[in-house]
DNA sequence: GTCTATAGCCAGATAGAC
DNA sequence: GTCTATCTGGCTATAGAC
């Protein structure tokens, strides 16, 4: 952040900038340094080749929005409660990276080959206890009678889905940037009441 | 599907393929002209130009998409039905366009005027109707209070973000792709099931 | 309408001076 | 480590024969 700031790390900032906006093929090499306000051929010095740079951009981002959801796998929490957690702390951290789940997703759809790469390297230890916690509930009748897998992808469609899916909403809602951010505000506590409505008995 | 097919018609079916796969900027000419099975310099002889053939396909694209999520607003069916009728339909329908979704998302999210071209010029009546409705039946006690747009936000998003998540959610889940597929088939009906039980009294 | 050939440009990558 | 200059290949687009 300082005037400090190595080449490399101001290199990797603009390139995230860039690759986000832009994706892997849409991105020019010249356009990141400029951002990075350095020469292009820096780009190369430390990074060897633009796919190079892109997959280090790609990793650094991934690393950032996984353990995001990792904590609503790994917690020790009661589950109402982590749910309530995950949703206020993930849509709090969404808004300030409002382009990382699309660009995540866009490059894994293109490229589903880094998902193994990425995800089983890491063996996402959290899924198995998720499962446990939620056939446990179930049996104990805390909850309603629903799979771990739906649950899971229920959480992540709503708590995701406004940030990708932003500028399709605000056309068919017909409001300003101003209302969606107040909409986005509101559903750091709605979605979790939402969920828990939808799963209690 | 004949023979006989138009060489316009086979440019687009093939660009379509070839732009929901890669994107604007990923795609090639070549590539559309060699799935097409036709010389590159008709493309250009039909569609002048790959943003002119880009943007034909795009428009397609939402007009195909963009009237499954009209249904939802416009029916005149009780609350709980159209959520029914439009989960089932829409999952079945996605089966079968699995990018389209992340297609027009992606493109919207990198060219955010498109949706008023696309949006405001077709005025969406549905929209109105639907808001109405939920105040109604908030206001008659017949399902909990909840706003029209957070719910709308949420309807969507459990029927879409699973296709665009499709490569993060096999990954987390550890699911092959048949047992993904048979997840995406119970959604047909759990979704619906899932969104009425959050609203109901 | 369909083809071949090629113009013209632009982007990624490298060479080499400092 | 950082810069300028340049190579090289690939891509959109067009010219022009048939």
């Amino acid at each position: 952040m300082s005037k400090e700031t190595s080449a490399e790390e101001k290199i990797l900032t603009a390139a995230r900038r860039i690759f986000e906006n832009k994706g892997m093929s849409g991105a020019r090499m010249q356009e990141i340094a400029d951002e990075a306000k350095i020469n292009k051929s820096l780009l190369h010095y430390y990074y060897r080749s633009k796919q190079k740079l892109f997959e280090a951009v790609f990793k650094s981002a991934f690393n950032t929005l996984s353990p995001q959801i990792n904590t609503i796998l790994s917690s020790d929490k009661d589950i109402c409660e982590k749910i309530t957690d995950f949703t206020y702390n993930y849509t709090s951290f969404m808004v300030k990276h409002p382009y990382l789940p699309n660009f995540i997703l866009q490059e894994l759809n293109r490229n589903p080959e880094f998902v193994t790469e990425l995800i089983s390297s890491k063996n996402i230890p959290g899924m198995k206890k998720f499962k446990n916690q939620i056939k446990e509930a179930v049996k104990k009748g805390k909850i309603k009678d629903i799979s771990a897998e739906q649950l899971f992808i229920n959480i992540l469609a709503l708590n995701i889905f406004p940030f990708i899916g932003a500028p399709l909403l605000k056309g068919f809602l017909e409001t300003s940037d101003k209302e969606f951010k107040v909409l986005l505000e509101n559903r750091k506590t709605e979605v979790a009441d939402f969920i828990i409505q939808s799963i209690k008995l």
